[in-house]
DNA sequence: CCGAACCCGGCTAGTTGT
DNA sequence: ACAACTAGCCGGGTTCGG
């Protein structure tokens, strides 16, 4: 019994000390010396003596539904007969080579067990513990117990039900591990090596068995041994590959710890940065905002001022041809239906706002010559200054009314409309966006003059006494009469029904308007407007002598203060007035 | 001396069979 | 529901190489 336990002790050592071949040496000498001596003793004896190491296993096997050997008290009549044979070719046994011869006795040790085990044993004992071990010591063992032990636990063991060969194999299996082998062929080789070996397995096996205690031990030990090398090398593989994600790491002089805290603080800069970029970004998206903010106030600025030039544009080709007639716009307030056509007008041009509320710088700054202008006009290139200052108040643009057809039309208007001073300006709700040019009211923007024309016209008619009448455009001089197909027609004008009704009632006192009227010819409107003013003027101011056409020189009668018109009756200028057979909501110009 | 590799035993969570 | 089993993880101990 001893020298089995001490060749296990000394197989478990080889095992462990793979280059320290000493023990190896020491070890067989040992086992070499106890071998022989057993030998000397008695080979009988040391059968019976086997029978305790069976009885070692039945400790185990009670458990183990296969060791029928072990768990008998006397197993040594049966089973004695194997364990016996095992122990004592041990001894003779020492070559490596003589792993190979035990393969073929496994058949046969699985039927005959008896026959088998002596034959095993002699071949395994010794030397296979060095050099075959490994593989073929853990299989073997089957063999020669081969009914109850080993070989069913071992080839079983990668089943998963290898316990109750376990108490036997055990030994067997510690010693398989020896050489280098182990790693790569514990898993496979067991099954075909386990052979011849086995003989000596028994012995040991009972001791082994001591040692796993468990039966499953056995094979588990060194499965779970590689197991647990795998879980080794994978783990070494991972620090690998963590090692090489992390920059600036040497290869050789990293130990796993370092490489842990190397990955550590790269991890931490990482962060680092990525907080630092993550500020940036939104630094860069403020920024980013700002500068659109920025971009749209420029680009606003620059509309506005596109829409000052257009206006300018605007006034110099409407204002030169209206020179001898000076023309009045006023605004107010517009009415949500003009909004609606502001807004659609808009869409083409610049700010909303401007129709609405023409902002005062925005008169001033986009109206050079204007307001300033609005009295004397100097700059105004037409000859013709407006004679008559017209004031302009922010609040309430003024509906510069003039009466100077006189002035500027070829013909030599008697009269005097020059007498007539400034004219009253209707407060009208700001909105229009007078010019003068060459003392001419223009209606300015487009978009704004759409509503200013109709709220001006609005605004005049409600004027005190409905006579105060704008004088919206200039139309072209001679035409008066005519609407002068020929003239390019600037756009069309639609008035506002209230307009309209204004008109209406003012046509009840204007007997040349007697009806609301669609204007669509420029000219048309401004001989209107002409007409209108002329009336209001020569109504209301009572100015000078009126070159009227009208029967009634007083209020409400129409004077035409168009030279041209002078001495004619203009029972209606406007024959392109047509009565709009729907609605019109809004006054447009081109 | 230190780090790596290995062995061993124990423990636990998940799986499987009864 | 329970026991048996498996797989994986972990800590301790040992050995080996640099």
């Amino acid at each position: 019994f001893l020298v089995l336990d001490q060749e296990d002790l000394g197989m478990g050592e080889c095992w462990k000390a793979k280059s320290t071949q000493r023990t190896h040496e020491q070890e067989r000498l040992r086992l070499e010396r106890e071998q022989e001596q057993e030998q000397k003793k008695a080979s009988s004896l040391a059968r019976l003596a086997h029978a305790l190491p069976v009885e070692e296993p039945r400790i185990e096997a009670p458990p183990l539904p296969l060791s029928p050997p072990a768990p008998p008290p006397a197993p040594p009549p049966p089973l004695a007969t194997p364990t016996p044979l095992t122990v004592i070719p041990i001894p003779v046994v020492t070559n490596s080579p003589q792993p190979l011869p035990p393969p073929p006795p496994l058949p046969p040790a699985a039927q005959p067990l008896p026959l088998v085990p002596r034959q095993p044993a002699l071949v395994s004992t010794p030397g296979l513990s060095i050099k075959e071990p490994a593989p073929l010591p853990t299989r073997p063992q089957v063999p020669t117990p081969a009914p109850l032990l080993p070989d069913p636990k071992t080839t079983i063991a990668p089943t998963g039900s290898p316990k109750p060969l376990q108490p036997l194999p055990t030994p067997i299996l510690t010693i398989a591990p020896h050489p280098g082998v182990q790693p790569q062929l514990a898993p496979q080789q067991p099954p075909p090596p386990a052979l011849g070996t086995l003989k000596l397995a028994p012995a040991e096996e009972v001791k082994s068995s001591e040692q796993k205690k468990r039966p499953g031990g056995i094979g588990t030990r060194e499965v779970h041994n590689k197991l647990e090398k795998n879980r080794r090398a994978h783990l070494k593989e991972c620090f690998e590959t963590l090692k090489r994600n992390i920059p600036n790491v040497d290869d050789k002089k990293t130990s796993n710890l370092s490489v842990l805290r190397t990955a550590l603080r790269y991890i931490q800069s990482l962060k680092r940065k990525e907080k630092e970029y993550e500020h940036e970004m939104e630094r860069l998206a403020r920024e980013k905002i700002a500068t659109q903010q920025r971009l749209a106030e420029l680009k606003h600025e620059l509309s506005q001022w596109m829409d000052v030039l257009e206006i300018d544009r605007v006034l110099r080709q409407t204002g030169q041809p209206e020179d001898d007639q000076a023309s009045t716009s006023t605004a107010s307030e517009g009415e949500d239906n003009i909004d609606e056509d502001m807004e659609e007008d808009r869409a083409g041009l610049g700010p909303p706002k401007m129709s609405h509320r023409p902002q005062p710088e925005l008169l001033k700054s986009t109206l050079p010559p204007p307001s300033t202008a609005s009295a004397p006009l100097p700059p105004h290139p037409h000859p013709h200054p407006h004679p008559h200052p017209v004031a302009l108040s922010p609040a309430h643009l003024p509906v510069q009314q003039q009466q100077p057809p006189q002035q500027k039309t070829p013909l030599p208007a008697p009269p005097p409309p020059p007498a007539t001073p400034a004219q009253t300006l209707v407060p009208a709700p700001a909105h229009l966006v007078a010019t003068a040019g060459g003392g001419s009211t223009v209606i300015a923007h487009t978009a704004t003059t759409h509503a200013s024309v109709i709220q001006t016209v609005n605004h005049v008619l409600q004027g005190p006494g409905g006579k105060h009448i704008a004088h919206i455009a200039p139309s072209a001089p001679s035409p008066a009469v005519q609407l002068a197909p020929a003239t390019p027609p600037i756009g069309h004008i639609t008035v506002h029904p209230a307009t309209l009704n204004h008109v209406a009632h003012l046509g009840s006192q204007l007997p040349l308007y007697p009806q609301p009227v669609a204007v669509s010819q420029p000219v048309a409107v401004s001989h209107i407007a002409h007409t209108l003013s002329h009336q209001q003027v020569n109504g209301t101011a009572g100015l000078g002598p009126p070159a009227t056409v009208m029967a009634k020189p007083a209020v409400g009668a129409q004077v035409v203060h168009h030279p041209q018109l002078v001495g004619q009756t203009v029972l209606n200028p406007v024959t392109m007035v047509t009565m709009p057979s729907f609605p019109v909501s809004t006054l447009k110009l081109a």
